[in-house]
DNA sequence: CAAATAGTGTCTCTAAGACAATATCAC
DNA sequence: GTGATATTGTCTTAGAGACACTATTTG
């Protein structure tokens, strides 16, 4: 039958999809979290650490490994909003933002068959993690993360909690519009491909952490600029001083009348995202 | 059975994705490219106009609609070897550049079913077009883009190729880290959510086009500053010093020892990407 | 008071934008 | 020669980074 004369309403009807192959769609979150450690010294402020959430695997394949919190797509919903769902059941805390990495689609990624994944970054403060509260013996924690470029070319990922530590080695495979991807070498306990989603994921945050804007989602409403400063230290693993950063970030910030108290130094001033 | 006691092998062969449904997934493609205009002056350079590739709908849902390139992912193939082959099967040219633009997944945006799809830019170079030919009576055909922002804070996008003039209404529901969404009020001859997609990557594309390197996939091996310079302009719909331009460009290209001729003026000398 | 962070002021250098001036071609 | 683009050089200004200096707290 011609398609051309058929009426919209007998075409609809008409129309099955089941005869394509479809594939699962999933989602996966790297939820990034700044940690402050213990201070060693009651007048040094802390020093943070960016940190990631991984689940520990109950059932086959990757038993015992570990992977990010993610799970399939629902007809009701958006991917954001799937995202968003996954990351708020498995951690207990609302992100504050969710930032798309990309899609994830090599046939092989997933011993169980074909899936795809669309993966996102998420931001989670602090001080929402520590409302929900940590147990030792759950099956999701967070892990230290720490990236680094190696000599021969290649980087190492290693995330690390309390004993645990995972390290990957990936090679990456080029930049292309703000997106790097990377090719695992060797996964080291973590599970699927969720090495290479956890580099890129990285890497795009380190992108957008150079604006100013992406680095209050890490921080409670009212925060001192230094901790902002700390943020982006952290993220970008770099050195900033002091007074730049103060100047550089003024635009983006209205100060409040409150201070911080108890610091073994001069109080600061809390401010709030203009 | 409790999942912990099987062996892997067990698992997977036991495991059964089919009891979840699953969306169809394809991917849509904004093909970007600069078409140079007649000369109405000997001495003149041609002005440049951005366009993309629709194709016009010859089935129902949107019959006779204008829709962007696309179709449905493959099993043995990424989404972005599937958007490769789809730009190259509907416009018979080769993409330079595919830009990931993100997932649309509005549960309601396909009539004919659950359908979510993976957008992306591609850039083409309009020496390839020039190559494969141009059939009037085809239904694939480059439109000349316009997007400009109202008073009222909504913006308009038009299509126009010929007499065909395509216009849908937009609102921008807000930037997140460099993709900005739209929604759309009038969609004005462009088939499903297209209007959409085309606003978010145009937005995207006009985000990486500060960037030198995005600029060299629009034009051949070889060609002359001035023409890179137009790129820009015409992506960013801005107008630069000539002087400041080359300065800036310097450190990415490489002269060669050829140039211009038969142009109304002095000739210029061609330039490779370095 | 010692040690730490909070906060201000200023110097230098670089890069971007504006603009002036010269060069070279087709007609 | 005319009118267009090609190409080089320089002036001004805004912003980033470096750094010196003062302020304020807790033990």
């Amino acid at each position: 039958m011609n398609n051309r004369n058929q009426s919209e309403g007998e075409y609809l009807s008409s129309y099955d999809f089941s005869k394509y192959e479809k594939p699962s769609v999933t989602t996966d979150i790297v939820a990034f979290m700044i940690r402050s450690e213990e201070n060693e010294n009651y007048k040094m402020d802390s020093k943070n650490r960016l940190s990631i959430l991984l689940v520990k695997r109950a059932v086959h394949p990757f038993l015992g490994n570990w992977a990010l919190p993610g799970g399939f797509l629902r007809p009701d919903e958006t991917m954001e909003r799937c995202a968003f769902r996954e990351i708020t059941e498995e951690a207990g805390v609302t992100p504050t933002a969710l930032m798309p990495i990309g899609v994830f689609s090599e046939p092989k990624r997933d011993p169980r068959g074909w899936i795809i994944s669309n993966a996102y970054a998420s931001i989670i403060s602090e001080e929402s993690v520590k409302q929900v509260g940590g147990d030792d013996a759950s099956d999701a924690q967070w892990f230290d993360i720490d990236f680094a470029k190696e000599e021969d070319g290649s980087s190492i990922l290693t995330l690390s909690y309390e004993d645990i530590k995972l390290q990957a080695v990936l090679r990456e495979e080029g930049t292309k519009f703000g997106r790097t991807s990377f090719r695992i070498e060797q996964s080291g306990g973590i599970a699927f491909d969720h090495a290479g989603i956890i580099a890129t994921a990285l890497t795009a945050l380190r992108e957008v952490a150079r604006n100013y804007e992406t680095l209050f989602d890490f921080l409670p409403e009212r925060f001192t600029l230094s901790a902002l400063q700390r943020v982006q230290e952290t993220i970008l693993n770099i050195q900033i001083l002091p007074a730049n950063f103060r100047r550089k970030v003024s635009e983006y910030v209205v100060e409040t009348d409150e201070y911080t108290q108890g610091a073994g130094h001069r109080p600061a001033k809390l401010y709030r995202k203009k």
